[in-house]
DNA sequence: AAATCGGGGCA
DNA sequence: TGCCCAGATTT
């Protein structure tokens, strides 16, 4: 808690115990790193300052704040944890623990964070920061890939949980993040070093263990860029698989488009779990009536360069729109 | 209990 | 290239 006193990052979320801006902040940098989320906390809070605001905006405008920033489900259960707000709680955030943990997109984690920052409740949040500071400190070898993982060490937690739980919540992070780091901790500057079990047998890189094994994925996509006159064709996905609810080109046409295709561009894009192929034909449609045909479908979004920037694409796709129009 | 969901930084 | 990150939800 001294070390926190001193060594606390400025965050833009370090000033405020509104519960909205807690909120937002731990949906955002939930598995993303802050200098990754930083912006798209700040864009997100500027648009959407409250529950209300965010309430009554259509989902495809937070998914628009949401692009880039990967798990887009979280971006949909926000929006509709607003509106559980609004309906449940008469737009008053929940303050307690249980509550908070019946909104959409809150877990066990984040439920304990606002409860604790901005409510005084006394629960440790415990995240991957806990793990490995807790993990290195006891020398403690259990497996932090299982689904026990979290009860145990909440268990451990409690046992040396102080009176401002926020703060230590938060302390927890920050020590996580800038000491007790994954790779190359700096034990030399850690207040814990005294403490630490496994720096003092030199056994820090033996903590935390984790024996859950990570396996890649292939996966081929193939898309029609179909354009004409600067208008191009879109839709938007599924909310059952990646990219939940984003826009992309179609995926096949019904009106044979080979003889318009110009050529193919072939994207190789990394998600954590699959390595993907993505093909884009470049199909330019000279001619009006075959134009005409597609549109009357009326299966696909027509849009434009500027539109387009009203949508959320993937990252991918998001960068082939750019690099294709961008004279 | 295990699988799934993005994207970026880092060694 | 593999691992990790202010995890939650679905299967």
């Amino acid at each position: 808690m001294n070390w926190y006193e001193k060594n606390a990052r400025d965050l833009p979320f370090r000033q405020t115990k509104d519960p909205y801006k807690i909120w937002i902040c731990e949906i955002v940098f939930q598995q993303t790193r802050i200098n990754q989320g930083l912006n798209h906390y700040n864009n997100f809070i500027k648009r959407f300052p409250d529950v209300k605001t965010l309430a009554t905006a259509e989902e495809n405008e937070v998914l628009l704040y949401w692009k880039g920033l990967g798990y887009y489900s979280r971006a949909i259960n926000i929006h509709k944890a607003a509106q559980q707000i609004m309906n449940d709680y008469k737009g008053v955030f929940p303050s307690h623990y249980e509550d908070i943990l019946t909104l959409k997109g809150i877990g066990k984690y984040t439920a304990a964070a606002i409860a604790s920052i901005c409510f005084n409740g006394k629960i440790p949040a415990v995240d991957g920061n806990f793990y490995r500071v807790l993990s290195r400190v006891f020398a403690d070898d259990f497996d932090i890939s299982g689904s026990k993982a979290f009860t145990y060490f909440s268990e451990l937690a409690h046992l040396i949980l102080p009176d401002n739980v926020g703060d230590f919540n938060q302390a927890m992070m920050d020590l996580g993040s800038e000491i007790c780091k994954p790779k190359n901790p700096v034990c030399i500057e850690c207040p814990l070093q005294e403490d630490c079990l496994a720096f003092s047998t030199n056994k820090i890189s033996d903590f935390p263990v984790k024996t859950k094994k990570v396996k890649m994925e292939n996966l081929d996509l193939k898309y029609y860029f179909v354009h004409r006159k600067g208008q191009f064709l879109i839709q938007q996905r599924k909310d059952d698989f990646i990219w939940k609810k984003l826009f992309e080109f179609p995926i096949s046409i019904s009106i044979d488009l080979e003889p318009f295709v110009k050529g193919v561009k072939v994207i190789n894009h990394k998600l954590t779990h699959k390595n993907l192929q993505i093909e884009i034909a470049d199909v330019e449609v000279n001619s009006e009536i075959v134009w005409n045909n597609l549109i009357r479908e009326n299966k696909y979004i027509i849009t434009d360069r500027e539109g387009s920037h009203e949508k959320s694409f993937p990252k991918p796709l998001e960068s082939y729109i750019q690099n294709t129009l961008k004279d």
